[in-house]
DNA sequence: TTTATGGATTCTGTATACAGTTTATAGAAA
DNA sequence: TTTCTATAAACTGTATACAGAATCCATAAA
């Protein structure tokens, strides 16, 4: 008999680099009109350029970055009509998991839901980041519940790219709790079981989030 | 005064071994079980294996292949229940394109969209792979319509996985002129313009391609 | 016959070298 | 001063070299 190995693949050095890199967007150590040099990302983490510039290349195919001067890459910079359809594409990810959810879930599904939102809307400081990571969590914990890979991937491909534009900054001046609190009327229609509904729920809440995104947005 | 270039970005041999494994891929040269060896691939290509190395890791990025012995790469094969989730997923991305363009198209999108029907639903040769590619296009067509980015996007990347596991061979065998009928009465429903309607008639009919695709998995 | 064990083989991951391309710079021409 | 041009500098893209990990195979031990 065998066992699957835990680990799916081996961990290679480019995806230190990758996970690096996000971080520092989202410390914004990268800032918008930095150009990210391979040989100096290289020279700075002690290693060779082959696995900075897979990295790299692998963020740019995530549309995380885009090409520069040289052919070298710096953030990719949102206008407000792609962040519309950011949040289009969320509402088309998530108001589907909520289509699901509603026809197919258990009392435990439930349950561990309420206990998501529970435990995350208590957020430890009123940050932006904090807000950003807690809302992310429960967010993320509905499409985990859908129980479908592509959609899960789809739902981190568009959080990945929401930390491109400047959410933390400019959301810092709205007022945050108030979406916060919202969330356990979103359990409250998949428990419901009424397909149809539930994705008009979900939509609206996300077409909320989006309200407050461009407020905060334009309020600098 | 400055145009934007015309190639966003400077094409790589890296991308044209993307390119050249994915038609692989469809002619199905590459099967399940290759192994696909970097040095092998390089030499037929006659490049290093730099560039080979970066387009197979980008495929592995997006699911169409999985790392296998001595950490080399074969294509990913897709269960049953992925094959489900996979529909669900393109049902989320095109549900939500549905409800986009009831809300919002014009004469001409109507017009534009009726004659792609037209023009694809004449395929030349009866064989799954003409099937496949004029049914992608015309879904692909509403996508356009939609006008957003991430769709189009998460739309390339479903049908993209699609091409992997035998949807060809194994589709053979079933009434594919059926589907192909069904595409006018999209367009109807969202020229009637209730986005609500329209998501459950394309999800609907992207149900029952699933229905088809599952027989012909099925039949041999 | 089955089960270990050591070493050859295969193939990847990472570093490095080098050529080619784009941008910046400085000096000449207008 | 402005505009052009040639040269230098900055980086990338691709090839190649090499170390190390995983697998296979042959041989020896049980």
């Amino acid at each position: 008999m065998s066992f699957k190995s835990i680990q799916p693949a081996r961990r290679r050095l480019a995806d230190e680099v990758y996970d690096e890199l996000i971080e520092a967007i989202i410390r914004r150590d990268i800032g918008p009109g930095d150009s990210l040099v391979q040989e100096k990302l290289a020279t700075e983490m002690q290693i060779s350029r082959t696995p900075v510039r897979e990295a790299l290349m692998r963020l740019e195919s995530e549309g995380v970055l885009e090409v520069s001067n040289r052919g070298s890459f710096r953030l990719y910079q949102m206008n407000d009509e792609e962040v519309k359809e950011l949040y289009q594409s969320r509402a088309a990810v998530e108001g589907q998991c909520a289509r699901i959810l509603a026809v197919n879930h258990t009392q435990e599904d439930i349950d561990t839901l309420c206990r998501v939102v529970e435990k995350e809307e208590n957020i430890p400081d009123k940050t932006a980041r904090s807000y950003f990571e807690a809302n992310r969590n429960i967010h993320m914990a509905f499409v985990k519940h859908a129980n479908n890979r592509f959609l899960m991937d789809m739902f981190n491909m568009i959080w990945g790219k929401a930390l491109v534009f400047p959410l933390f900054a400019t959301i810092e001046n709205v007022k945050l709790e108030k979406s916060l609190g919202d969330h356990m009327q979103l359990i409250e229609v998949i428990a419901n079981g009424d397909k149809t509904e539930a994705l008009e729920v979900f939509t609206a809440h996300i077409q909320d989030g989006f309200d407050l995104q461009i407020k905060g947005l334009h309020a600098n």
